[in-house]
DNA sequence: TATACGTGGTG
DNA sequence: TCACCAAGTAT
């Protein structure tokens, strides 16, 4: 157990550190809407800054509005999403513009279930937009921040694989009472987590909580078991998939079945993959052998 | 809770 | 080289 008066001495000390060393990401420039950070919330799911950055101006430039995004067609999204991977993301973006112009009169809502409730936003992402673009207080809790919490905290030398309850309840019981400060804070949190507070090799030396990180101060011990993770995408459904559908993105129409087979030699993995984007709704197929995207 | 879901950079 | 990693969500 750490000590309310511990606990409350981590944000001031991020909230400084954040003020002079925040990298200057265009959806962190005044006068981003709401519907930019949301767009920008949900392609940094899984994909680093660095590749966002030019997709999420354009997508911005082209759809500055959910409505506008909601006329047009999804597969539209799908293209514009380029190389960001995971394309449902793209798909589910689309159908949040369409809610949130049905359901909100082309308003991002403002209320956590509000954003909760809707396509591809999850407990990650409606805190965010919550907190970043109407500056509430909410725990935002990505693996950045619980990385920094689980060693700075709780003295471990990671987190877990998911994000808790007992993570948010921890978190939470970090920010400051005021708001606008806790949605700065937590933007610190993240931030600490992305640059300084790194997964392989972290930069304690430069780390603003170094002299209260309970893992730094118990000598930084290494990981305990063998953490393994069923991961190699060479060869897997995904790899098939993601073939398929770049063939998709890249034709300006729809494309016969002969254009897709040749992606890939394994027949069964291949009808496979295909029945999966079909099944997923990012390819449609219009007339027999023949497929586009949505 | 475990698994599926893209893609590319890096130590 | 290759396993790990990157602002998660849905089932």
């Amino acid at each position: 157990m750490t000590s309310p008066d511990v606990l409350d001495s981590y944000a001031p000390v991020v909230a400084e550190w954040y003020s002079a060393n925040a990298r200057d990401l265009p959806w962190r420039r005044a006068g981003t809407t709401p519907w930019g950070v949301l767009v920008s919330e949900v392609m940094l799911q899984q994909t680093p800054v660095v590749r966002v950055a030019p997709a999420w101006h354009e997508w911005l430039a082209r759809w500055p509005t959910p409505a506008a995004l909601a006329a047009d067609q999804p597969g539209e999204a799908i293209r514009a999403w380029g190389r960001l991977g995971y394309p449902r993301r793209a798909l589910r973006l689309h159908e949040c513009a369409v809610a949130i112009t049905e359901r909100h009169g082309g308003v991002v809502p403002s209320v956590l279930d509000e954003l909760l409730a809707l396509p591809g936003v999850g407990t990650y992402t409606a805190r965010a937009v919550a907190a970043f673009a109407y500056g509430q207080r909410h725990p935002v809790v990505d693996t950045n921040v619980r990385r920094v919490a689980a060693r700075a905290v709780l003295g471990e030398p990671d987190a877990g694989p998911t994000t808790t309850a007992a993570d948010l309840t921890l978190v939470e019981s970090l920010l400051p009472l005021e708001p606008p400060l806790a949605a700065l804070v937590s933007a610190a949190l993240m931030e600490l987590g992305a640059v300084v507070c790194v997964a392989r090799t972290p930069r304690c030396g430069v780390c603003p909580l170094a002299e209260r990180c309970r893992w730094l101060i118990s000598g930084a011990p290494a990981p305990v078991g063998p953490t393994r993770r069923p991961q190699t995408y060479a060869g897997t459904d995904r790899q098939v998939r993601g073939k398929l559908l770049a063939v998709l993105r890249e034709s300006h129409g729809p494309v016969a079945k002969d254009a897709l087979d040749a992606v890939w030699g394994d027949q069964v993995q291949r009808e496979r993959a295909l029945a999966g984007l079909l099944e997923d709704g990012l390819v449609v197929t219009p007339a027999p052998g023949i497929y586009a995207l949505p």
